[in-house]
DNA sequence: TTAGGTGCAAATCTTTTGCAGAAAG
DNA sequence: CTTTCTGCAAAAGATTTGCACCTAA
């Protein structure tokens, strides 16, 4: 935790940036929640424990200036709100998102399964690959086993 | 593409819609440019000249129930604004995309490389997948061109 | 006649911005 | 001192909603 604290203040100090109480308190909530996808105004309320004075635009301001140090990265799932992940150290282990259209909830899964496909992109479109984002929707695990209990019922 | 639109006409009255003249309008519009992704904001300029009496909200309210019913898929490309496509008759051809960071052109592809990941989901982690969406960020083929005539220039 | 639709304007919601003051190097 | 940063309030932009009127089975 101190060590990835650390590592984010030398990289905002190495562009002239600084790492304020406000902004250190903003990437403690997203470490704590590292699982959760949280939107600027989760963020927004979980940052007022430690930092009651802080602003919401504060808050907006620093998830926009770590998700350009590619630090976070901002996702949209389509219901209106930006949300913010932390990436990973190792840029090319992918997250794709288990998104349950019953309960709402957010599941992530690590893979290389694309790599295929980026390779099939690169010499038969001639598409450079940066980034890619995988979402799929469904039932997730939880409300599979809450139906089949019904259905037992 | 008179075809289209009964099918759509009939999707429409079967849930006990009408197909009004605004609504047919907007129909025309997407169909007309259906390579496109066009914002609500994009499909209501273009409707005017069909039906220049028309309201924003109306084209809301048609896109909106048209995603409901699945005719379209409302998708968000992280620019702060939905965005629509027409969902080919094949539910099962998911198009992905080729989004380009530079140009912010966006292509779309065609395939079932998806289908093997979604069997394995379902049986590994018990996820039942209804959909899924994949975006792809890096640099499209006249970008690429581009940078390689500069370079021998 | 009744449910579905429409246009308009107002309301809502998320995100951004202007600004004056505060903090840090 | 000079640049970066902050909180607040206002603004902006996208989308939704309330409402009175309209229109087709």
């Amino acid at each position: 935790m101190e060590a990835r604290i650390e590592k984010i203040k030398q990289q905002l100090q190495s562009q002239g940036f600084k790492l304020t109480p406000q902004r250190e308190a903003t990437v403690r909530v997203l470490l704590e929640n590292e699982e959760d996808h949280l939107s600027a105004e989760d963020v927004f309320m979980l940052v007022k424990d430690k930092a009651p004075e802080i602003g919401l635009a504060t808050v907006y301001r620093t998830l926009e200036l770590l998700s350009e140090m590619h630090v976070l990265e901002k996702m949209n799932f389509g219901d209106g709100v930006a949300r913010y992940d932390l990436r990973s150290d190792n840029s090319h282990h992918h997250h794709h998102h288990l998104i349950c259209v019953q309960c709402g909830s957010v599941d992530e899964i690590m893979d290389d399964w694309l790599l295929p496909l980026e390779e099939r992109l690169e010499r038969d479109f001639n598409f450079r690959v940066i980034d890619h984002r995988l979402d799929f929707q469904g039932i997730c695990h939880r409300c599979n086993n809450k139906e089949k209990k019904q259905d037992e019922s």
